[in-house]
DNA sequence: ACCTGAACACCGTTCAAGT
DNA sequence: ACCTGAACACCGTTCAAGT
């Protein structure tokens, strides 16, 4: 060992990881480089290349240690509070990581940890008796609120300059649906429901139809509190009384 | 003028944004930098300075541009449909550039155009009868979706490594606010009302109260649907009926 | 198996200089 | 008033080499 070079451990992916989100914590995403990162390990920038493929990598990593960290469904008896619990959950750990919303926001690959989280989501309203029509519509209208913050979802227009998936063999595709079907049930559920719906497209998800269901249920629910004469403090004294 | 140099006009702040905007059209917005940009203009990197203070101000500037496509409020009879035409009409807008959620959703700055928008939104609230209290929450509650897409909106939270602004003189202060309340007299009236308000935290927005707010809204959406056997294509077939 | 060094093709932005 | 050239301090990532 070179004298005055530092004692450190052996690294690895999730070393790399954790020490990514706690160096975006301090001096934020923007500032954030492979470079920045390697001196934090003390470490040539080429050596993070052994544990991440190349800067997208790393994001979505971070992101999975973030995902990690919202607790898993809480059991509740009806899916209202179940779910208003998870979300609250998801929004205390985005509010641990500043950077974290707009990482995921920017983000649009969905790696595991994010599969999972939206495929239990989808099982709170199952578990509450939604159809599974409903629960489609209802996922896209709660968006990124799902995550502790608001966000379109599930949307994933190809961006000019992103290089089109390489199609896969179709014995290939199977696999990867069997895959799907044991780890993510309820996902899947909700896609091929949606695959079979008349909607005005043909397949795939009707964009504009699922943001104007949003915006409606948002219209219905002002039009409703304006009629009612809602006010801030009223709604306060109700939630501290409850 | 150099053989074989090009013929182009002289440049100007407005054609340099212009040209930004469709350049990140054409090629996405990671893509594009300054000095792509100025070869595009057939121009030497740094004569772009001249127009645009640096990047930052760039990327401002294009947002600014988008948001002047937005059409100004219809005039509707009804704030609701006055409401909900200006979304449609900003998400058309938004859905031109596929750059542009994500640059609306990274910069935080309140641009003029910005500010314009707003204003004249909250405006349509209160031309419904909305209480000042109720138009506040319901904006924060509309967030992004506003834009033609979802997001947090007021969202400032610092970011480690922002500068903290630096702090006006009292006088500077007292004049800006002279020219906020002449040029955006309904923002200033939320504002106003809101740091009056016996929140939680004192002055300043409840981030969480907002939150839960938006949630609440659309959960009890969903509860409504649910129980009244809503369904996707009975929507669809009421949408082409009316 | 893991880490290093040097190199390549990029960035945004400064400063002093040209017309 | 506007544009240029050269330079600085950064990027992400390659490749071939070290242990």
């Amino acid at each position: 060992m070179e004298p005055g070079a530092e004692r450190r451990p052996r690294l690895n992916r999730d070393g790399v990881l954790r020490a990514a989100v706690s160096l975006a914590d301090e001096i934020g995403i923007e500032a954030l480089s492979m470079r920045r990162l390697a001196d934090e390990l003390g470490v040539v920038p080429m050596a993070l290349y052994k544990h991440v493929a190349n800067k997208e990598e790393l994001l979505d990593g971070m992101v999975e240690v973030i995902v990690g960290e919202i607790d898993p469904p809480s059991g509740s008896a009806d899916w209202r509070t179940a779910v208003r619990e998870r979300v609250l959950s998801a929004r205390r750990a985005l509010r641990r990581h500043a950077w974290a919303r707009q990482a995921m926001e920017t983000r649009t690959t969905k790696t595991p940890a994010v599969l999972d989280y939206m495929d239990s989501f989808i099982g709170m309203f199952q578990a509450g008796g939604f159809s599974i029509d409903l629960t489609h519509h209802v996922m896209h209208a709660i968006g990124g609120r799902m995550w502790g913050f608001t966000q379109e979802l599930f949307d994933d227009a190809p961006r000019p300059g992103a290089a089109p998936s390489p199609a896969l063999p179709p014995e290939a595709q199977a696999a990867m649906m069997q895959q799907m079907a044991a780890r993510y049930p309820n996902i899947l559920a909700v896609a091929m429901a949606s695959a079979h719906e008349d909607s005005a497209v043909g397949q795939g998800c009707d964009d504009q139809f699922e943001f104007e269901f949003a915006l409606d249920v948002l219209l219905d629910g002002f039009e409703r509190l304006h009629e009612q004469g809602w006010t801030s403090a009223a709604a306060r004294r109700r939630a501290t009384a409850g």
